[in-house]
DNA sequence: TTTGTTGTAACTTTATTTGTTACAACGATA
DNA sequence: TATCGTTGTAACAAATAAAGTTACAACAAA
């Protein structure tokens, strides 16, 4: 199973309100031609991205733009933003192990530590980006062509 | 979204294989019970493992046995056996980012690194826990009780 | 008041997981 | 060889979630 591309479609979104901040209006149509999807689901990205603080979007005038200094925004805030399973960890686990089973009764105790830390190096990893990382090398790409 | 409770079930099938295997003949329906899941689901699962080269399982006569040394097989092993999107990795990239724009056509190749890298990190962190180290704890917790 | 935009509802499509029934293939044993 | 319990697998249903689409009221600015 994997991550939604709900992630990457946010980064890629971010990357661009900053890139074309001072050139472009940034409605969900600009951003819906980039990412090449429907400007609905660009809009209720943005709405989740609003909720978590990252980015203030104008109504009726139209135009997004980011909320917070691009080095205090890190991979994983985009990530609990857009990604998040609402007080559920990465791990989906079976919901009933048989109590009567002496596994069954202490599988979830067993895994859930191990389980929590393996999200948290995961996380600890998001943590290392931050938007401005990604939108220098998306500007090294570019100068490079 | 989250990593499906396919993972989950088989670390539970597994340990229980080693737990009960010299007390009782491991069936699906067996497995199935302690799991608290339709039997079909955990032959699906255990062909999963089989074709991975954890375990055994026996046609006719019926049982299923783990086919290496429990400290050989690491989380991270049983992860790739059942929950590997072939191929693909951990994240889902937007398919088709709009190569007429300098973000969208520079946008993969930016993430992709940092992408690989986190999912590395979960991997490696995977790594450090095997089947063993699961028995051993969930056999303290039977012993405790 | 017009225009372009956002916010959001409603619905569809698609994909995936999980559950379930059913049964042929199989192996051991009586 | 006939029986029995089991596996392997197909086929389909149900549940969940993501992603696409249409439509339109609410809004802000010109």
């Amino acid at each position: 199973m994997q991550i939604s591309s709900r992630f990457t479609i946010a980064l890629h979104i971010l990357t661009c309100i900053d890139t074309f901040k001072d050139d472009y209006k940034i409605t969900s149509d600009f951003l819906a031609e980039s990412v090449n999807v429907n400007p609905v689901v660009i809009r209720r990205l943005l709405q989740q991205l609003k909720a978590a603080g990252l980015v203030n979007v104008k109504r009726g005038s139209g135009g997004a733009e980011i909320a917070r200094p691009l080095e205090e925004i890190t991979m994983l805030d985009v990530y609990r933003a857009v990604d998040s399973v609402d007080g559920e960890g990465l791990f989906h686990f079976h919901e009933n192990p048989n109590p009567n089973c002496p596994v069954g009764r202490n599988i979830h105790n067993v895994l859930d530590g191990r389980l929590n830390k393996i999200q948290d190096a995961m996380e600890e990893e998001m943590k290392k980006t931050t938007i401005a990382d990604i939108v220098k090398d998306t500007q090294k790409c570019i100068s490079k062509q």
